[in-house]
DNA sequence: CATTAGCACTCACCTCGCGCGAGTGCTAAC
DNA sequence: GTTAGCACTCGCGCGAGGTGAGTGCTAATG
């Protein structure tokens, strides 16, 4: 779509106009504020043509008008110019990276909470995907009579551990040659391409054991660990209150129940390819969150993907912002995460 | 406070009205729909001197009564009923505990579910203490050059694990010894009475292994293990939107920014020093939460108490369906507790 | 003397109508 | 092509009036 420079103008202040106050914007006001040098009957002809293209809408005649769909992808991917963040607000993020190593989850924990002080918004957090991690090892652990704890690490830095029965009347040595056989096997290899012919010579080998080996594929191939996803972290949920296109219950509602879901987070995360996107509204395909807008980055560690940062807030976003403080964010951590995780 | 038959009679007609509708209630309702035999006009009498006591209040004039706080507990004290729960009801929390054995954390979690399912209100659910927490076992496993595992287990089914940084050069037989050395002196210890002389042994027979050990007693001291804190797990808070009495966004938000907190359920739970108790409004002494009232239970295991379980929600609570709720799952959750960690 | 019928009174809540003002679209003049 | 002017639309806020639920008081009643 070709615009003239006036007409990008006017949809640019409309845009910037309605994500600052959130009222439908009149010609009267761009003409103010806006200064185009213009008068606002000739804003207004504008505006007629920009609704006839889609880009804007009225709510009801006689009141201004507020950015389409359309026109906030227009304005994103045309008009929107690249937002520096200060200083200040870059060592503040960067500060919160400066944390010592420690558990993968508190560190997917804090961006989550680091994103949505930042940006205002709600932050969506994904971690590593289960299914493609590398085994990396599996220790067995004999806790009392008749319990065991199996833990088992992966390259991308989860550590998942259950507790199992076993015979009351296995011994110390017992565990460790499992333990020992099952590294072997297993080193190196992803967890969804663990063949079958694998599987089947663990069997064999370790046929005494049948149930603690049962257990512990168990453990290595549940997709996500349990019932309990740790993969998905929300942040900064409330901030949806503050928006006063949510001043309504059943939509606030609407939105808060479906980040309750981790899938629904998980297919908003995993949908599109590009490692930076921005979906507005219904792009995303989710109609419970079709009032909103998403912001979000791929994180890697060793060029590999490992999972995604995102932010969700009304469509009426200040997406200039916060692109820009994903982007950063999702620098900073996969500068963490090489450091954590790299070899 | 002594109160004759029929005015036991009105106050609980008044509460149980209120408690179903959430409207204010008038002497006629009374008359009509409890059939105490009497006139409107005598209810109106009763109804003066129920106020005169403070058990009842008017929102204003030309209104009917609703509870005080000191209605509610008068009737949760003397005038509710015990409620059994139905078979099926029974049957349906039973089953859920039926799950085999995991990972602590996630019967926790499934237990919120649970609560708040059932209940329909929002469930709080406090685990295990860190620091009295009896030290069991302690591993060190090397993850790649440079890098290690340290994990910990505990008699309550904790299990908690840090990565560190390691010399490169170490072999796996140091972190060996390292972890027998510390398993022999801290087995059977609770973290809070961790002397300082045990720490002043381990510092010298691991000299050599400074930054090691540090690591390892900060993972063991921290009292909550980090900032992530797994003890709390809230389920269910956007049950909260359905209560009549939080159709309003500054009280919603209050209720559910205080609810994030850590800190503030925390307190909420360990609360009292009852096995059971009702809590109705602001006695739990938070003032975001005055408007609540709470349900909490305490969980065992071996007689000795684990954690709380509890029910938030408005005063207007269905105070008899809850408290059985409650009571009922945390029988069961001991039940699971004790097959799970039992010795 | 407790109970009740009757009655005047209060007050939240709903609805309706009205005026205001922001904003538009159209037209005619520049 | 731009702009001034103007009639028109329509959401919103406000105040008036009516409604109804509920009360407190008083006087009558068994």
């Amino acid at each position: 779509m070709r615009l003239d420079e006036r007409k990008r103008l006017v949809l640019q202040a409309i845009v910037e106009d309605y994500i600052a106050t959130a009222e439908p914007v009149g010609s009267r006001t761009i003409a103010r504020k806006y200064r185009l040098g213009v008068s606002p009957a000739t804003i207004r002809n504008e505006m007629a043509d920009l609704e006839d293209l889609g880009l804007i809408e009225q709510p009801h005649t006689s009141a201004g008008r507020v950015p389409s769909d359309s026109g906030y992808r227009f304005y994103v991917d045309w008009l929107m110019a690249d937002r520096q963040l200060s200083q200040s607000e870059q060592d503040i993020i960067h500060g919160a990276f400066e944390a010592r190593l420690g558990k993968l989850h508190s560190l997917i924990n804090n961006t989550a909470r680091l994103l949505s002080d930042a940006t205002r918004y709600t932050a969506l957090v994904l971690g590593p995907r289960r299914d493609k991690a590398v085994f990396q090892h599996l220790s067995i652990v004999a806790l009392r009579d008749g319990q065991a704890l199996i833990m088992l690490v992966t390259d991308n830095g989860m550590v998942e551990n259950r507790v199992i029965n076993v015979p009351p009347d296995i011994d110390m040595d017992a565990l460790e040659k499992i333990s020992v056989v099952i590294n072997h096997y297993l080193r190196g290899q992803t967890v969804d391409q663990l063949g079958r012919g694998t599987i089947r010579a663990l069997e064999t080998e370790l046929s005494q054991y049948k149930h603690i080996l049962a257990e512990t594929m168990e453990l290595v191939q549940t997709p996500k660990g349990g019932d309990e996803d740790d993969r998905v972290v929300v942040g900064g949920q409330l901030n949806i209150l503050d928006q006063p296109e949510f001043r309504d219950f059943d939509k606030v509602r609407a939105v808060l129940s479906a980040l309750q879901k981790e899938t629904v987070v998980e297919r908003l995360l995993t949908h599109g390819e590009n490692s930076f996107q921005i979906t507005i509204g219904i792009e995303h395909g989710l109609p419970e969150l079709a009032e909103c807008s998403l912001v979000k980055a791929t994180y890697f560690v060793d060029g590999r993907p490992l999972g995604t940062i995102g932010v969700l807030g009304p469509k009426r976003m200040q997406y200039d912002r916060v692109a820009s403080i994903v982007k950063f964010v999702s620098a900073q951590l996969n500068d963490a995460l090489d450091k954590f995780l790299g070899d």
